[in-house]
RNA sequence: GUGUUCGUAGCUCAGCAGGAUAGAGCAACGGCCUUCUAAGCCGUGGGUCGGGGGUUCGAAUCCCUUCGAGCACACCA
């Protein structure tokens, strides 16, 4: 139950059709416009166990509902296969007004207080993150402001993958320089793998530095955590530029000497499903869980025994399941699609839940893949400079010069609105699809773009500045013009849209909800003025348009989008 | 090769637990600033929903097949 107009149709309708209210509710829909009605119930469906045309089912169930004289509606109408309902709105005005003044709009009590982890973001710390992984901190901090929202207590995890082969690398090529700083580290990377395809002597020596550092080296411990101290410190400095934060940062070295990885071998030993090769390596075999045909078996270690990386990720998924336990939801890429099902088959026959997982597939360019290599790469810190510089100017093409100066309009307005426009222009794309990424679209602040979202609440701000607005649940009826009602029914629907959400993460559904808020507002805004307006109807009307504000604010804060007071 | 995700307007994307005329934005063209921010509003043009079968009263949506793209497939993490 979370649309209210959903809610009362159910209700009435249960009274007279023999369904629970549930099932009702699931059929329900809206109608494609809304001079057809506010709700439609399709009636297809009883055809066969009436043994009768749709339309004659609709109209002698709209003559039944209409002889009950339902309060809630004001009419009711077959049409086709679709019984239709118009809403009294006068009564759904009040319990608007009620649900609002109670701040209930967002009613959720299933997630007060539960304890959820969300991994997200583990880029590897050899270099500045690109756009297609920060796609990847976007849809996990995204899920994590949905998920506080709701009143979840989440912590934010980020699993450092400190023991690679690439850090390796990184380390015996800077082992004997000084002082190195964040942005040099990229060119030695692409550099180090350049050498590495000429000179397979570079290669055994990286395996054997690895060997020394799994085996306790404290020397090359000490050349490892030296580089990834950098990678880490300037990967987090510029998420949080962004606005990403992070509760824990787990370092996956830590399970290479501890005891986990062996314990978790045996309980694994112990299902059964757990066999050494004939090179000894020990292969979990995956068969029963049908995920990959041809080859069922995730390889734990090497030869010697040592731990790989799935079987360190097992132990994590493991510890975050016991530090808390509701939730575990961990966004990976879709290189890990496989993977990712296999480390829960691993889950399951340990006994645990799954993890949930949020995949996301690559961002593409339009001309190609990124590649690091060939230095077709999107860096979000290059991007976010370049488009905050674009904001400034647009801001100084709009205002002119009086306003452009203002102290905010220089530092954190052009930022406010360019990291929105990059967050914007990624999760309104569907998780599952590959995103083209050409600057133009995250450059573009007109139409469907965070920065028009963000100008629609500005608009609000500014005409509800100096005015003492307090609606009465008496001056909530005087709203009666047809965009009005438009408007009340978008914002009687976003806890629905966040509820679906919080099961999918797919944040395209609140972009696309939050801009045709903006426009049913901004056609509002055109047709009716609000200042000039008097007694009951401004009043009504300021609190709407403070209601519509409220909405746009707390849904451009789930997707960690600010809502400047000014534009 | 096997598996998996996707293919909708010139471009970027919604819609897909089957349902009432397939929607936005950008780009193009034409209107609207002496009333609350024109980063806005209104309008015009633009679509074999990749192709082909099937299931159904009804398919962009489900199934099969084919083509195209992304991703993965035992000692990388």
């Amino acid at each position: 139950m979370k649309y209210l107009l959903f809610d009362i149709v159910a209700g009435e309708l249960a009274k007279t059709l023999d369904f629970p209210v549930g099932d009702i509710h699931a059929r329900l829909e809206q109608p494609p416009s809304s001079d057809m009605g506010d709700v439609a119930f399709p009636c297809f469906f009883l055809a066969k166990e009436y043994k009768k045309a749709p339309p004659k089912i609709a109209e002698e169930l709209q003559e039944k509902l209409s002889a009950a004289g339902s309060q809630m509606f004001s009419e009711i109408r077959g049409a086709g296969g679709y019984l239709n309902f118009f809403l009294a709105k006068d009564k759904v005005l009040k319990l608007f007004y009620d649900i609002a003044i109670g701040d209930l709009l967002i009613d959720d009590s299933e997630h007060q207080g539960q304890s959820v982890t969300i991994e997200h973001t583990s880029v590897n710390p050899n270099a500045s993150p690109h756009i297609g992984r920060a796609r990847n901190a976007m849809i996990g901090d995204a899920s994590v402001r949905l998920l506080r929202y709701l009143g979840c207590d989440v912590t934010v995890h980020y699993f450092v993958n400190d023991i690679g082969k690439q850090i390796a690398l990184l380390a015996y090529c800077t082992k004997d320089k000084g002082e190195i700083s964040f942005n040099e580290l990229l060119s030695l990377y692409v550099a180090a793998n350049e050498e590495l395809k000429s000179n397979p002597e570079l290669e055994k020596e990286v395996f054997e530095i690895l060997n020394r550092m799994e085996s306790g080296d404290q020397k090359v411990f000490a050349d490892f955590a030296r580089i990834v101290d950098i990678c880490i410190k300037g990967q987090t400095a510029i998420f949080n530029e962004f606005g990403i934060y992070y509760d824990i940062f787990d370092y996956e070295s830590r399970y290479v000497q501890s005891g986990r990885t062996a314990e978790v071998l045996s309980l694994l030993e112990q299902t059964g499903r757990l066999f050494a090769d004939e090179e000894g390596r020990l292969i979990l075999n995956l068969e029963e869980f049908q995920i990959n045909p041809e080859n069922p078996y995730l390889p734990l270690t090497r030869k010697d025994k040592t731990s790989l990386y799935p079987l360190r990720d097992i132990c994590y998924n493991i510890d975050k399941v016991n530090e808390k336990s509701a939730r575990n939801i961990v966004v990976l890429g879709e290189d890990q699609r496989l993977y990712g099902r296999q480390i829960n088959a691993a889950l399951t026959l340990l006994g645990y839940d799954e993890a949930e997982i949020i995949n996301y597939s690559f961002v593409l360019l339009p001309d190609g893949k990124m590649s690091t290599r060939a230095g077709q790469v999107v860096l979000l810190e290059d991007l976010m400079r370049d488009t905050v510089e674009f904001a400034r100017q647009t801001i100084a093409e709009h205002r002119g010069p009086a306003e452009t100066s203002r102290p905010d309009n220089v530092e954190s307005l052009p930022k406010q609105l360019a990291y929105g426009a990059i967050k914007y222009s990624i999760l309104k794309c569907g998780n599952e699809k590959n995103v083209i990424f050409d600057r133009e679209t995250a450059l573009n602040f007109q139409g469907d773009t965070s920065v028009y979202i963000q100008y629609s609440y500005a608009r609000i701000q500014s005409l509800l500045r100096g005015e003492k607005e307090s609606g009465s649940s008496n001056a909530i009826t005087s709203l009666t013009h047809p965009l009005e009602w438009e408007v009340i029914k978008k914002l009687l629907s976003f806890h629905q849209v966040l509820a679906v959400i919080s099961q999918d993460f797919n944040f395209v559904t609140l972009c696309a909800y939050l801009y045709e808020l903006c426009q049913l507002f901004s056609r509002w805004y055109k047709e009716c003025t609000i200042k000039n307006a008097a007694g009951d109807v401004k009043l009504a009307r300021l609190f709407l348009a403070a209601e519509v504000a409220k909405v746009i604010k707390d849904g451009l804060g789930i997707l960690g989008i600010e809502a400047p007071e000014r534009i």
